[in-house]
DNA sequence: AAGCCGGGGCT
DNA sequence: AGCCCAGGCTT
């Protein structure tokens, strides 16, 4: 038993959770479902997103690739634009080269073996052991940012959230108090507590159905826990980006780079700017080294804010003409309307739907 | 171990 | 203005 656990009753526990859970779990479309595709599809959208944003992008989703053979077939830039919003989009990717493995590898069944599933694109720890408990009733840990709250509350435990060793100390408390006759209710038992009860400010005490098993809670010190280090604040980044008409009506876009930011995303040509007085200019000189595009920016339409973790973007939006000439390998003229068939980033999204309703004013 | 990778909704 | 979210990958 570890040394943590001293003093708690996992049965007892493991009874007023699940108990708790099955009479009050939210009615989510994933667990309507047995099918592990679909799980599966759940547990990647609802990785650091909530559960509201990642409901109509499930439905949608499915509907564009309903089985594992449809989703293996697809093209990349399809799947792009239904993931277009949701943000981490190398899941996307990940997880279609995933499907593409099972589709080939596995007869399109998704593996039930934790080494196989776990040796999939896009699958961790967590991802693995939800899926496996979930979809096939595998006795795993599924350890997230929810159990680690609720756990360093029920433990009273101060070791910082974010650092490996503490994550190795839950997934092996968990391993100890994961019942073998219900692991996926367990595991979503112990989510659905930290979304509805045991939240991060101001957790529900008085209505949580394991309070007699928390410490925290005895020591009434449930707001000072999980610890974890402060993160920094987000570095701020002029931007210019430009809407470039040529003469036959089509707009310039071009594809992000295969990794790094919004990796493959397509966009309205743009760069870092750095003098105020200049932008235009700026923008111009980008379009000749990258596009060998020499415009004619001819006014400021739009500014446009995005905030990632790590960046804020202060996006000045230009509006200009120049000549339809050939383009380097990642670079399109496109009628207007046609933008809408790529994924673009939200600062992105905002631009193209100003200019669409500038248009239709005309 | 630490940094990168989106976007939205609370407080 | 922070904070957090059903994390994983890369270095």
């Amino acid at each position: 038993m570890h040394p943590l656990l001293e003093n708690f009753s996992p049965e007892q526990f493991q009874q007023d959770l699940v108990g708790w859970y099955r009479d009050q779990k939210r009615d989510l479309p994933w667990r309507r479902s047995a099918d592990p595709y679909h799980i599966w599809i759940s547990e990647i959208m609802l990785q650091q997103t909530k559960v509201d944003t990642v409901i109509p992008y499930y439905y949608r989703f499915l509907e564009a690739f309903p089985t594992i053979e449809a989703l293996a077939q697809a093209e990349e830039d399809q799947v792009m634009k239904q993931w277009e919003g949701l943000g981490y989009y190398s899941r996307a990717r990940n997880l279609h080269q995933a499907v593409k493995e099972v589709a080939e590898e596995y007869g399109g069944i998704v593996p039930s073996g934790k080494k196989e599933f776990r040796s999939l694109k896009g699958v961790g720890p967590y991802t693995a052991g939800a899926v496996l408990s979930i979809a096939f009733d595998k006795p795993e840990p599924a350890v997230d940012g929810n159990v680690m709250r609720v756990f360093s509350r029920l433990l009273c435990l101060y070791e910082d959230i974010g650092k490996q060793s503490t994550k190795s100390t839950f997934e092996a408390v968990l391993g100890e108090i994961l019942p073998l006759t219900s692991p996926s209710d367990f595991n979503q038992a112990v989510m659905e507590l930290g979304a509805l009860i045991c939240t991060p400010t101001s957790p529900g005490c008085l209505l949580c159905p394991v309070q007699e098993h928390c410490k925290a809670r005895a020591a009434g010190v449930q707001e000072e826990l999980p610890v974890k280090e402060k993160k920094k604040a987000p570095r701020k980044q002029e931007m210019a980006a430009a809407i470039i008409w040529n003469g036959r009506g089509e707009i310039l876009i071009h594809q992000r780079p295969d990794k790094g930011l919004l990796a493959r995303l397509w966009e309205f040509p743009n760069t870092a700017v750095e003098k105020e007085a200049e932008r235009a200019e700026e923008m111009g000189a980008y379009l000749e080294a990258e596009a060998s595009v020499t415009p004619e920016i001819e006014r400021p339409v739009q500014r446009v804010e995005q905030t990632f973790s790590h960046l804020i973007w202060n996006v000045h939006v230009y509006e200009g003409k120049a000549e339809r000439t050939g383009l380097p390998e990642g670079w399109k003229w496109v009628p207007l309307d046609d933008i809408a068939n790529y994924a673009l980033p939200v600062a992105h999204q905002k631009i193209y739907k100003t200019l669409v309703e500038r248009m239709e004013l005309k």
